[in-house]
DNA sequence: CAACCTTTGAAGCGC
DNA sequence: GCGCTTCAAAGGTTG
């Protein structure tokens, strides 16, 4: 893990990361079992067990056993000595990045958030537990989202317990793109003059993902039925309505065979850069008045680069939690689910180019960098 | 409208 | 175990 106090390891490497996260996990995990019950962790572990059952490969098996003994024992090593951070419902995590790893009593099912309140404080609700860079601004925590009679969809994990749904079980609620981490960097917002090859002006509203009600209702789900941005329709965002007009297009049974394996895609959770990104990628579009988002990411990636080992510890950390909750919410996903599709069209495009020099495309988006090498100073 | 571009990191895969 | 590949987000651009 990378040292918050600037003491240890140098290296901020995902390998450094995991091999920190065995040595130094007792505090993470003492925060992370904080927020639940010695009985919602029975839940969880008997959940567990179900989705062992349940589950068909034995890679499944096996992450499902590993998960069930990992969140097990560590609740029974932690259970007694867990710090109680209590303020008012809202754990007060020691380190400061993650004033969301313990959620109040609001975010679980039966807490006292209001339905109808669309409009929620930052951190506090309407955001991804451990990511509050991830809106759920148009989810309605309505109870018919609630699955609390445990109805149970095809392919729906049951290890999912109404502990951890709800950390998901998030209302209605909007970040601004303004938001801050608590100890995050401020960039000064410059007399930008940069030149941007590409598109002017900016865009109004945030640049975080929107998910739409309908998508969240079709497809957008946990299993659970809570929302979750790992989970999108089957075919991606683009390929949604296609997929539905599609079905008509085709033979009734082609159209069932078809539709019936389809299960909503669950993606890989963020890694430190990734959420870096979401989180920073609107200031820089203001900051610069870019919208290119190959361009924005260079400038995300010096960002990057140029942060401190303790700035980039908050990410790491946060990163890791995410990767703990999709494991936990996902025990029998496995990236390799979501490999594949694009490998293959990598491989075709080969096939086709294998004599090509190179690809035109690329020298043009180089070109078009090239373009680029007058950023103002708070580009770079 | 799918694919590309660009970034870093995690994970899978093949040897 | 190492090196390579793929995917995760984003949105303008391209064909």
């Amino acid at each position: 893990m990378p040292q918050l106090n600037g003491g240890g390891g140098d290296d901020l490497g995902a390998n450094d990361e995991m091999i920190a996260f065995k040595d130094e996990g007792d505090h993470e995990e003492k925060i992370r079992e904080s927020a639940f019950t010695e009985s919602d962790l029975a839940d969880l572990k008997s959940s567990l067990v179900s989705e062992t059952e349940i589950s068909q490969s034995p890679a499944v098996i096996r992450r499902g056993q590993q998960d069930e003994q990992r969140i097990y024992s560590d609740k029974r090593e932690h259970l007694d000595d867990v710090p109680k951070h209590h303020d008012g419902g809202m754990y007060k995590a020691p380190y400061s990045g993650y004033p969301f790893l313990m959620l109040p009593e609001p975010y679980l099912p039966n807490g006292p958030v209001s339905p109808s309140s669309n409009k929620v404080s930052v951190v506090q609700q309407g955001m991804h537990p451990l990511t509050p860079l991830l809106p759920y601004e148009h989810f309605n925590p309505s109870p018919t989202h609630m699955p609390t009679d445990g109805g149970q969809k095809p392919g729906v994990h049951r290890h999912q317990t109404q502990e951890i749904s709800g950390f998901y079980s998030l209302p209605q609620g909007q970040i601004t793109p303004s938001m801050n981490w608590p100890n995050q960097p401020v960039y000064p917002l410059p007399s930008c003059g940069f030149r941007q090859p590409f598109s002017s002006g900016l865009q109004s509203g945030s640049s975080y993902p929107r998910f739409s009600h309908s998508l969240m209702l079709q497809s957008g789900m946990h299993p659970t039925g809570i929302p979750h941005p790992a989970i999108v329709p089957p075919s991606g965002k683009q390929e949604h309505d296609q997929f539905d007009r599609s079905i008509y297009n085709k033979s009734h049974a082609e159209a069932k065979r078809e539709k019936e394996p389809k299960k909503p895609v669950i993606k890989k959770p963020l890694n430190a850069f990734m959420l870096y990104m979401k989180e920073m990628r609107a200031k820089v579009i203001a900051e610069c008045t870019l919208k290119e988002s190959a361009a924005i990411n260079q400038i995300l990636g010096r960002r990057w680069h140029a942060l401190t080992r303790e700035e980039q510890a908050k990410y790491y950390e946060l990163a890791r939690k995410e990767r703990q909750l999709h494991m936990q919410l996902y025990p029998s996903w496995s990236a390799r689910d979501n490999y594949g599709k694009k490998k293959r069209r990598k491989r075709d495009k080969q096939q086709d180019s294998s004599t090509e020099p190179g690809s035109p495309k690329k020298c043009r988006a180089r070109f078009g960098l090239n373009q680029q090498t007058d950023w103002c100073g708070p580009c770079r």
